[in-house]
RNA sequence: GGCGCGAUGGCAGAGUGGUCAUGCAGCGGACUGCAACUCCGUUAACGCCGGUUCGAUUCCGACUCGCGCCUCCA
């Protein structure tokens, strides 16, 4: 029975769609101004486990994940570097794509744009006026009326007398309430824009979710994610837009990634402190990087550093040396039975139906790696056959994909020994070996390590990878 | 100030009202020319104070400390 904790209710609940076996699930995406940050890979990773996991236990999951291509950061950064709003959002889209191909990160069903939905903003705010929810403001912008939504404040728990004391929002003349947000952002000269009926302009944040959400998913659907920071205020907004416009729940189910942390600080924009992905796969490989974000549960924060991202490679090392040197073999549904794969994978399902705790079902294909290195040495069929429920376990979390020969030895980079040369020094060292040289083979083995290169005597001759 | 989250062995990180998390590191063995890989065995933890209970790391309350949101941010 799938369990999923819900921001709303503040507790794991059974999940139950709305309508059978299908899920419909929605996911804040990104602004496309600058390329993608750690931050961002996690609510990737996050979401791409879970759609896997879905899928695997025959959910037919529709995944939506908006893009962003219109705001003031956007406007602020192509201004700067001298291009148009649509150069610069292409440029990062496509960059995006590559981060996420990097890191295995399915792309979702539908990618939304945000200036590609211009009609369905203006119908939705027009609702919402003439429902007495939003007013067009002296300042050619429209806002929405938050006290006028009784229930705002019900995700996150707050009650709006609060928000009104603590409000740090700039105090804009033109609204009834500090509390109200911007629905349509009149032109600025220079600016993009669109006609609308309270004039030229562009939408503001918030309303891109309701209106593309409502488009692709209908008024109500089953989940709804997005980052740590998004629950208020941007979900509360959205939940006072959709909720008011269309007079029934918008979503039954609010997940929220964790954040990434850097020396127990958030890392955000604001504070500069970020990594963006491409930096980090310039130093780590990108099974390791998705590793790292999989292996604690959703929820919890994480902290990012360079002790954090070796033990991720050094634990894919152990489950790839396992899987190394598994003979090809065939082997029946009894081999299988027998290795006790039936009882590690509804442990495994077990585990993701809990919340999808990633943690727990990485520690079952752990104990799965130590049946399968002991099955190396005694049964080549229930070797495989581990082995082989391992690799299909592992594709559940975007893992364990690439041979492990692949992994191991790592590509030929620039100022490393390439493969060749290893082999050469190898050669030699067996000869030493042969004439037992044992000054001679210890010599060129600890040149290796200086090279990050570790050896592996056995019965079959000597193999090598590259050592984290 | 308001709303939330967290505190687990040397580190990372799950979980549970009373017998194993898991990975790394450590220790003792096996294997090896010596190692590495692997295997066998093993050490070691539940922030503090009360309460409930036969029994609490696990439930309840207070406290301390840390963190997030409340401003654009995944």
């Amino acid at each position: 029975m799938l369990q999923i904790y819900n921001t709303l209710t503040k507790q794991k609940a059974p999940f139950t769609p709305l309508v059978e076996g299908r899920i419909n699930m929605y996911v804040c995406g990104i602004t496309v101004y600058d390329y993608c940050h750690i931050g961002h890979a996690r609510v990737m990773v996050c979401f791409d486990v879970i759609t896997r996991y879905l899928r695997s236990r025959g959910w037919d999951v529709n995944y939506i994940r908006n893009i962003t291509d219109v705001d003031d950061k956007i406007i602020k950064r192509a201004s700067e570097n001298s291009e148009s709003v649509e150069q610069l959002t292409e440029r990062m889209i496509d960059a995006m794509h590559e981060d996420e191909d990097a890191l295995a990160v399915l792309r979702p069903s539908q990618e939304p744009k945000a200036t590609a939905h211009i009609d369905e903003i203006i119908a939705l705010i027009s609702t919402l006026v003439e429902k007495g929810f939003a007013y067009p403001a002296s300042n050619g912008d429209v806002y929405y009326r938050v006290e006028k939504f009784a229930e705002y404040g019900k995700l996150t728990n707050q009650n709006v007398e609060e928000l009104r004391s603590g409000s740090r929002v700039e105090v804009e003349e033109a609204k009834e309430s500090p509390l109200d947000f911007v629905l349509w952002k009149a032109v600025k000269p220079g600016e993009v824009s669109w006609e609308s009926p309270w004039g030229a302009g562009r939408p503001g944040w918030h309303i891109e979710c309701s209106a593309m959400s409502k488009c692709c998913l209908g008024d109500t659907f089953d989940i709804h994610g997005g980052g740590p920071d998004l629950p208020f205020p941007h979900h509360e907004n959205e939940i006072a837009q959709s909720e008011a416009a269309n007079g029934c729940t918008y979503a039954n189910y609010w997940m929220h990634a964790g954040p990434v942390r850097v020396n127990s600080e958030k890392m955000s924009k604001s504070l500069g402190n970020f990594f963006t992905i491409r930096d980090v796969l310039e130093k780590y490989n990108p099974e390791v990087v998705r590793f790292f974000l999989a292996r604690v549960h959703y929820r919890s924060y994480i902290d990012y550093s360079e002790d954090s991202l070796k033990e991720a490679r050094v634990m894919l090392e152990r489950f790839y040396q396992a899987l190394n040197g598994v003979a090809e073999c065939e082997f029946s549904s009894e081999d299988a039975a027998n290795a006790g794969i039936n009882d590690f994978e509804q442990r495994f399902i077990d585990a993701m139906d809990d919340d999808f705790n990633t943690p727990k079902a990485i520690s079952i294909l752990f104990e799965m790696v130590n049946e399968l290195n002991k099955f190396k040495k005694t049964s080549n069929a229930s070797a495989a056959a581990v082995a082989h429920k391992i690799a299909e376990l592992g594709c559940v979390l975007g893992i364990l994909q690439q041979s492990p020969d692949a992994f191991l030895k790592g590509d030929d980079k620039e100022g490393e020994l390439s493969a060749g040369d290893i082999e050469v020094l190898i050669q030699q060292r067996v000869t030493a070996k042969a004439n037992k040289d044992y000054a001679e083979s210890d010599r060129i083995r600890d040149e290796l390590v200086a090279q990050g290169i570790i050896l592996k005597d056995s019965r079959e001759g000597t193999s090598w990878f590259r050592g984290s």
